[in-house]
RNA sequence: GUAGCCAUAGCUCAGUUGGUUAGAGCAUCAGAUUGUGAUUCUGAGGGUCGUGGGUUCGAGCCCCAUUGGUUACCCCA
C-alpha cells in the first residue's frame, strides 16, 4: 500500500484554514444578503451536454468528465469500442461520458433558470456559493478544485444591475480590509466596435485574446501576435491608437468615443461604462479598454477585480452582462449580469498581506482539567451547566499531568483553564485561570458561566 | 497539452571531487518537577535518502526511466 494522497489541485482544509475561509465565505454571503439576491445551490455534476460549448474551446478541455458505470459489461463491449474510438479523435460520446463536473456556477444557473423561468419571480437575483472544478495544471493561485461565489440578476437589462455589482465588489472588499483592490470595467460592444473598425467583426476573438495581455507583454509583442493572428499592418495600427488611449478615466471615455463613437455598437458601448462609472464614483473603478475576459458569452458590460499589485496574484472575480445565456436551454429573451468571487485566490491574498483578523481562532473558551476518576465526574457536570449557557469548553480526557493540560490547553488556543479537584468540590468554588496573563480567579460554580461568559 | 526546477526524520533543511555507522534545528515523548504550563537542563524514539533500473570495488551524490510536488506558457478565479 503507498502513501495515501490527495489528488493534485486539491486540499485538505484544517481548522485554523476553515475558520478563515469561513470568515470570507460570510462577508460575502452578507453583502449579497445586504443586497436582496437569495441563496442557490445545484448539482456537484452535470450533464455533459449542459456544459459543453459555453467556455469556448480551450475551457471544453479542461471540462472534468466523468466516465460512465459499467464500462466493463461484455454485452456492451462492441458499442464501447467503438465509442472510445471517438474518444480518440477528439469527440466526446454519451456512450463513454454523459457527465461532469460543474465548471463554473454561471453556466447551471443559466440551466436552473431555463428549467424554471415560468416559477420565477422577475428580475431573479440570486447568489450561488459552491466548489467548481478544472481541469487545468496547477500552480501559484490555481486550483483543481476550488469555490466560486456569484451573485446574477437575470430578466432585467437595467444597467443599475451593474452599479450594484460594483457596489458589491467595493463593499466586500473594503470589509476585507484589501484598500488597494482594482475593479477594471469595459464593455464588450466597445471591443465589437473595434472589430468592426478593422473590417473584420470576425475577428473579434483574436483581437480580445491579443490585447488582454497588453499589461503582461507589451505592445510589441501585443502587435507580433496580432500579426500572428492574421491582422494587417492597417488593421493593427487601429489597433495600437486604441490601445495607447490612457490617462483619467474622464480622458479615456474622451477619446475612446472620437475613436468608435461614430459606430453605433461602439456608442452603445461607451454609453453603458459611461453610467456605470457616474454611478459608482464612490467607489475605485477603473475604466480598462484591454479588458476583454475569456468566456465568450459576455455581450455587455464586463468586470474584472484585482489583488492589490504587491501580490502579483491577477485576477480575483470577474463578471458581466450576458443577453442570451439561457437562450442555449432553448429559453430565449431573458438577459442577465453577474459577477463571481474567487474564494481560494482572495485567501492567498488575504494570507500574503496578513489581513485576517487576530480574533478567528478562537473557540473553545475553557479547559477543564482532569483531576481524577471522581473529580473529573464531577468536573463534568459543571461543564455541562456552563455549555448549556452556550460556552463552548472542553474537558480534558484523562487524569494526566497538570503540565501536560496545560500544554494542551495552550496549542488548541483555548484561553482560560478551570481547575476542579477535591479541594474545589468541597468549596464549591474553582480558580480559572487565563493561559496569556497566567492571572487567576476563584470563582464559585454558581457564578462560574456568567463569569466566563463575560470574560 | 508544452517547458524548467525540486524530492534526505513529523516539519525546515545541511550532507565536501563518489569513500566507513547519513546530520542539525524545530516538533514529539520521557525525566529533573505527583495541584499551576510557556524559560532552562538531561535523555529517548524517529530514515528502504520518492520509486525502479544502470555505471562503479563503493552511490544520498553520476546516468536512464518513472511517480509526485512546484513554477512558467496556454487559459483562467
Amino acid at each position: 500500500m503507498s502513501k495515501p494522497s490527495i489528488p493534485q489541485g486539491t486540499r485538505d482544509f484544517s481548522a485554523d484554514v476553515v475558520r478563515k475561509r469561513n470568515y470570507i465565505f460570510s462577508t460575502i454571503k452578507n453583502v449579497f444578503e445586504l443586497y436582496s439576491f437569495e441563496p442557490l445551490e445545484t448539482p456537484a455534476f452535470e450533464n455533459l451536454e449542459t456544459l459543453m460549448g459555453k467556455y469556448g474551446e480551450e475551457g471544453d478541455k479542461l471540462i472534468f468528465k466523468i466516465l460512465n458505470n459499467g464500462l466493463d459489461n461484455p454485452d456492451k463491449e462492441k458499442q464501447v469500442r467503438e465509442d472510445f474510438e471517438k474518444i480518440l479523435q477528439g469527440k466526446n460520446t454519451k456512450g463513454i461520458t454523459e457527465r461532469a463536473l460543474k465548471y463554473d456556477l454561471t453556466i447551471p444557473f443559466a440551466r436552473y433558470v431555463a428549467m424554471n423561468h415560468n416559477k420565477l419571480t422577475m428580475p431573479f437575483r440570486r447568489y450561488q456559493i459552491q466548489p467548481v472544478w478544472r481541469a487545468d495544471r496547477p500552480q501559484k493561485g490555481r486550483y483543481r478544485e476550488f469555490t466560486q461565489c456569484d451573485a446574477d440578476v437575470v430578466g432585467s437589462v437595467s444597467l443599475l444591475n451593474e452599479v450594484e455589482l460594483a457596489n458589491i465588489y467595493h463593499e466586500v472588499f473594503m470589509e476585507l480590509g484589501m484598500k488597494n483592490y482594482e475593479l477594471r470595467i469595459n464593455s464588450r460592444k466597445i471591443l465589437t466596435a473595434l472589430a468592426e473598425l478593422c473590417g473584420g467583426a470576425d475577428k473579434m476573438i483574436d483581437i480580445t485574446i491579443a490585447i488582454d495581455k497588453l499589461d503582461k507583454i507589451g505592445l510589441e509583442k501585443v502587435k507580433e501576435e496580432l500579426q500572428q493572428r492574421g491582422l494587417n499592418e492597417e488593421q493593427v495600427n487601429i489597433i495600437e491608437n486604441y490601445l495607447n488611449i490612457t490617462g483619467s478615466n474622464e480622458q479615456k471615455l474622451s477619446a475612446i468615443k472620437s475613436l468608435i463613437g461614430s459606430l453605433e455598437t461602439g456608442r452603445q458601448g461607451v454609453e453603458e461604462v459611461e453610467f456605470v462609472f457616474a454611478q459608482t464614483k464612490n467607489t475605485s473603478l477603473i475604466i480598462d479598454f484591454t479588458l476583454a475576459r475569456g468566456l465568450n458569452y459576455y455581450t455587455g458590460i464586463i468586470f474584472e477585480a484585482k489583488a492589490p499589485q504587491e501580490v502579483k496574484m491577477g485576477s480575483i472575480g470577474g463578471g458581466g452582462r450576458y443577453d442570451d445565456l439561457t437562450g442555449l436551454f432553448g429559453v430565449p429573451n431573458i438577459p442577465g449580469v453577474g459577477i463571481s468571487f474567487g474564494v481560494d485566490r482572495i485567501y492567498d491574498v488575504l494570507e500574503e498581506l496578513n489581513l485576517f483578523p487576530g480574533n478567528l481562532q478562537v473557540s473553545t473558551k475553557a479547559l477543564f482539567f482532569n483531576m481524577g476518576d471522581a473529580e473529573s465526574r464531577f468536573a463534568f457536570g459543571i461543564m455541562q451547566q456552563v455549555r448549556s449557557k452556550g460556552i463552548a469548553c472542553e474537558l480534558y480526557h484523562e487524569a494526566a499531568k497538570i503540565g501536560k493540560q496545560f500544554t494542551y490547553a495552550e496549542k488548541k488556543n483555548i484561553p482560560f483553564a478551570v481547575i476542579i479537584g477535591s479541594k474545589e468540590m468541597e468549596e464549591k468554588s474553582c480558580p480559572v485561570k487565563n493561559l496569556s496573563s497566567s492571572v487567576q480567579e476563584m470563582v464559585t460554580f454558581e457564578r462560574l458561566a456568567d463569569y466566563l461568559k463575560n470574560l
